[in-house]
DNA sequence: TGCAAAAGTGCATTCCTATGCAAAACTGGA
DNA sequence: TCCAGTTTTGCATAGGAATGCACTTTTGCA
């Protein structure tokens, strides 16, 4: 029967009704410490009677690791993020560590990493698009090992900052092929926030792949990776529609999927154009709506596994040797997913459905 | 400037350096302790000089407080989670607390309350569909306050299980009302979990509304909340339209939008169906996607602000005073949302766009 | 100017667990 | 049976901050 512990039950209590020391409680909850099976049982079966678990707090003043990492976020909206919110949680727990949730409110990040640093987090990743360097920078400085989820930093990285992310020139230029092949002549571009890396990458890879083909971006558009602003860049793109229906284009390439969305309804529901035989459409992060049978997206998948993986091995490295370790960039392959909104293509690596 | 510190420095570090007893360190970061002006100030500055913060694990040791609330979910598909949970963390973070995440990963609760517990939480929220009440329970009873989020408790409750959900009822109720009003007939429910008390108060109201107006549920399916299984109910409950189109469902209520969605597209891209000329479909939560073009689906809303508030609200009452206190049930209002989903239906209360 | 009340300060202790060290118990080989 | 070697055990302390208590300084009012 387990106790129903109204009070805090310590280890000292355990140790009383075992009839042990406190020492033998501790050593018998610490994985590898020097414990006879017989003691470890005693104590074990009192701190079942008891309700007894170690506090966490008291055990991190102590061993100075908090078994926190703090995750700071900032777009909700835009599914990639609660995905690998859910791997990333599901991934740690499964070895002991958990994650406290910070949220990207105001622009100041000053308080935000005064509220991290109280916690001694034993890493932090940064999964918040919108957010300036300075934060990464500054929990470095504190000497916690950061990772930048989805994001590099602009300029040299002094401290433990590293960053796993996915190849996005590689994606953009895997969509600019696709869209060359199936011949499209006038390619469009809607990016997502400017200065972020994951849009600068994307563009860059775009630019280049179309290049390849003797072609440049047709016109181009700025949604900042809003849904709102999405939809008025798509408008914008295909203002001139009425009037000169050959001089609007006949693709277009959208940093985001979750833009990507407000696109497609801006495309064909307001605008009355049809994808992919108007215009075609290509995302980019495969999130799981990309999938449903309102969009079909073709769109480059971000590999959120391989992704978190990734993360989780690089924090751990730092835990392990608590050296300052280098900073390390992984790239995490990306794969175009072919599904029904580019005219001329057939679905091929289709994967469920 | 801003110290860098590399390593751990204590409010004894400060206090040497502002030349006053670590008493007053503490006493200047704890608000409404007795500190003259001038050392609060000399403090504050050589606090700044060392870059150093409260240890938070040190503080919540002897205050017995962690500021932590602990968040069990497992749904994070669903938008209305991740929403939610983005309210919730940035409504605590005003108040100086924070969001640790439990992902319900296995059905073995045991494990996870052991986790929670170790962290010697605040508060717990679960915001969990498919959980055991059993682990509710189990937190209550080591004293920790618990608020079931979008949900409740089955049986009578022992401990201090609060919960917060949105009028279920009510919204069945009238989603029951406009279909009847709208001169629908044959009426169709795909159920979520039907354990779940939102599937059963939804349901149970819509069949009063139903009722009201001498109808009855004409077919009924279940979806699990889950995507593909909605899907597959969707398909189960028109099978029959090729045979005969007068003997199928002229409307569906589905228990959340998350299924909707799914039922939308089966219907639509699958069954060939036109929604609203040929069925009807009405949804529940009003998740933003709801509000998307490719759906504009009527849908009844839960209003995550004032839920959210609701949840803060019990949980600082009980930390205030922190006797038992009384479980309490909070029941926020809903909202008929009107689209374009359902036939017949002028959008009238529809808010943005 | 004097004195009681209020405000500010420091000392010492507490919160709970982990761990270095020395002592104790046990092991196995001769 | 005895001893060196190994494993267990307990003692005592550390980790960083908050707080009751007693003491000192300041304040306010007569």
């Amino acid at each position: 029967m387990t106790g129903t512990a109204k009070t805090p039950v310590t280890s000292i209590d355990v140790a009383r009704l075992a009839e042990v020391s406190q020492s033998a409680v501790s050593r018998s909850f610490t994985p590898g410490a020097s414990v006879s099976e017989g003691t470890r049982a005693k104590v074990m079966d009192a701190a079942r009677k008891l309700g007894y678990r170690p506090n966490a707090h008291a055990r991190s003043l102590i061993t100075k690791r908090s078994r926190i990492i703090g995750l700071v976020l900032s777009q909700m909206e835009n599914l990639l993020y609660p995905v690998a919110l859910d791997h990333l949680a599901k991934r740690l727990q499964r070895d002991g560590y958990h994650v406290l949730l910070f949220v990207n409110d105001t622009p100041n990040s000053d308080e935000l990493v005064n509220q991290i640093l109280q916690y001694h987090v034993d890493g932090i990743v940064l999964a918040a698009t919108t957010l300036s360097s300075g934060l990464a920078q500054r929990c470095a400085d504190a000497a916690i090992p950061v990772v930048l989820f989805n994001r590099v930093m602009a300029s040299g990285s002094a401290g433990a900052v590293s960053s796993v992310r996915s190849d996005n020139v590689a994606g953009g230029r895997a969509v600019a092929r696709h869209l060359a092949d199936t011949g499209h002549q006038r390619i469009a571009f809607i990016a997502g926030n400017e200065e972020s890396s994951t849009n600068l990458e994307r563009e860059r890879g775009f630019r280049e792949g179309l290049a390849e083909r003797g072609l440049r971006i047709w016109a181009r558009s700025v949604g900042n990776y809003d849904f709102e602003q999405a939809r008025a860049a798509a408008r914008e793109l295909f203002r001139v529609a009425s009037e000169r229906p050959d001089a609007v284009p006949d693709a277009v390439f959208v940093a985001s999927d979750h833009m990507a969305f407000g696109v497609m309804d801006t495309l064909r529901h307001e605008l009355g154009l049809r994808i992919p035989q108007d215009v075609s459409v290509v995302g980019f992060d495969n999130v799981p709506q990309a999938d449903w049978g309102s969009y079909r997206l073709t769109t480059v998948e971000q590999q959120v596994g391989p992704m978190v993986e990734a993360t989780v091995g690089l924090l751990q490295r730092y835990l392990r040797d608590d050296r300052p370790a280098q900073s390390e960039n992984v790239i995490v392959p990306v794969q175009l997913v072919i599904r029904e909104t580019v005219r001329g293509a057939k679905p091929a690596n289709e994967r469920s459905r």
